[in-house]
DNA sequence: CTGAAAGCGCTTACAG
DNA sequence: CTGAAAGCGCTTACAG
């Protein structure tokens, strides 16, 4: 059973090809088509359920309706969640988002890249990893909408929506600061990416400012791909220092391995320890007690992506630039 | 700059576009283009860094080297753990994913059947919801390889890979009466899909094998598309019934509603009231005392599902269909 | 050993 | 008010 075709369509409506193609792209009246064939075509396009081939359409057309979405881990709960907002809100507007993790490789994302070229997706929405800076640079050359979020590139000129993670991580520690705490430890990975050196600065600021020590021991960089276990070990090995009065976790899945340490070495979070995570999860509100935790405002972060791809969309000349820096959110919980 | 073509190519190599595209398709050898032909063209390919167009390839061919994935929503962590595991494995077999949620609506749903329809893609999987089943019907009529996961519809002769849900249900409550438990709730969802109905059915048979009653208003079916309030109300309301000494909830995300009822009205885990919850979150193990969990083994049903997948599309016949029942595990914690 | 040409299903500039 | 025809970039049956 072959699907139909607007050759099929036009053979039983007597009309030309070109005939129906206008009606069902909408240019009926521009094209002054007459009221009595619209009619007809439209009621045999209803009838026979006949859908346009849009891989025909793509190739004849160059686009295809479709927006790439680049993410680091479509199971961190995160990426899926923003990843979900921005699939409705594309929805809404007509567009498609078709999504494939990187795992922070280089490799991994340009081999996305390439296949989203071949298939011709009309913008890019990336959550970048270092080392892609020429990739990108080529998309935007070749005129596509390109926004990069939750991690910008330094070495680059594109549109970017994220959070301020430099004040955010600022704030974390400024409220462990006038807790009086005074140890204050930071688990944060060996990626070299923006989002996750600004977190460090913040701290390394947040201390600086308040006369606090900057301790090396204190710092714990997890390297990214390895095993939880690992992880789990290293940051055991960190909290044997029991003057670490406090823990910021640079993000959320550090956070609940560092949980789960300290439910392993039966240290209880309260007055004399303190913890904050970075990004929300759902363990944290039930977590007891609860842990307090930074929140990007996914809402907001998403709307604006789309927004920004949806004006380049439309937009027959190159709009300027946008940097948009978003407030992250500290939820203290106990 | 537009991209190049298999024509520009064929131009620098003083070749016709046939002679490209078979050395582009590997049929160089059984088509017999000499190896010094093979030799230029390869090189003007690797240096020129032309991509195919898979647009064309796939208008010409009709498939697209790309499983079409639909689930009920990618947020849930359920979900995007499969999706990564699957995207994984078909990615090593050279194949792509594309998916998208449900939000189990029939409309949704059937929508996303015809994008994916109208993009060709080459197979489906899906964790499909009531009322799709001629839709369904009609891909397996097209020749098109489906496999539902998760849960499987009633009416309707397609391969299926899941869980077995009636027994996981069963063996809770088992372990629950071994305890000593004698008024054991159900916390479940009113969507009429059968992995939730088997688990129901699960609850009331073990109640009967061990001579318990089944009561009425120890079972809570929440509305499946409500607010988190509202299903945090009913909860709150099930456990004004003081009897009540265990629970099981039938999904994760009710679970995690129900542990942050038990957090607010300060009721603890523990001997005289136990919680087993149905799929793994993070929250649970992390939880103080960790929540007891039916595990699906995500791996096992992401690989049984490509390989279905695989199989299918490389026969050249039409395979018998097949329903694999994978066992899910109850772990206990404490 | 290699190529000319048809055709996949559309859109659109051009013609009348 | 409507249609014939070119062309998007490929693959492949056929011919030599």
């Amino acid at each position: 059973m072959k699907a139909l075709s607007i050759k099929d369509i036009a053979q039983k409506a007597n009309v030309s090809i070109t005939t129906v193609s206008f009606i069902i792209n909408g240019k009926a009246k521009e094209k002054s088509i007459s009221d009595g064939v619209i009619e007809k075509v439209e009621k045999i396009i209803e009838e026979s359920g006949y859908k346009p081939n849009q891989i025909a359409r793509s190739l004849r057309t160059g686009n295809s309706n479709i927006i790439g979405l680049i993410v680091e881990d479509i199971s961190n709960s995160f990426f899926a969640k923003i990843a979900r907002l921005i699939e409705d809100k594309a929805y809404k507007r007509g567009y498609k988002i078709i999504y494939s993790s990187t795992e922070n490789s280089i490799e991994k994302a340009r081999e996305l890249i390439n296949m989203f070229k071949s298939r011709k997706v009309d913008a890019y929405i990336i959550s970048p990893v270092k080392g892609l800076e020429e990739d990108i640079r080529v998309l935007i050359n070749d005129d596509k909408p390109v926004i990069l979020f939750d991690r910008n590139l330094e070495d680059i000129d594109a549109n970017y929506v994220g959070a301020n993670h430099f004040s955010a991580s600022y704030q974390s520690i400024e409220n462990f600061v006038q807790a009086g705490k005074k140890n204050i430890a930071l688990v944060t990975t060996d990626i070299d990416v923006l989002q996750i050196t600004e977190r460090y600065e913040g701290y390394k600021k947040a201390l600086l400012d308040y006369g606090l020590p900057y301790n090396e021991d204190l710092v714990l960089k997890v390297h990214f791909n390895q095993d939880e276990q690992e992880t789990i070990n290293q940051i055991k090995q960190l909290f044997n220092n029991d003057k670490i009065d406090a823990v910021l976790f640079a993000t959320n899945y550090l956070a609940i391995s560092g949980l789960k340490v300290l439910k392993q070495i039966r240290k209880t979070i309260g007055n004399d320890f303190s913890v904050i995570a970075y990004d929300d999860h759902e363990a944290f509100e039930l977590h007891t007690p609860g842990i307090s935790t930074v929140q990007q405002p996914l809402e907001e972060i998403a709307e604006t992506v789309i927004k920004l791809i949806l004006s380049q969309l439309s937009s027959k000349t190159k709009l300027p630039i946008q940097e948009v820096i978003i407030p992250a959110k500290l939820i203290i919980r106990d």
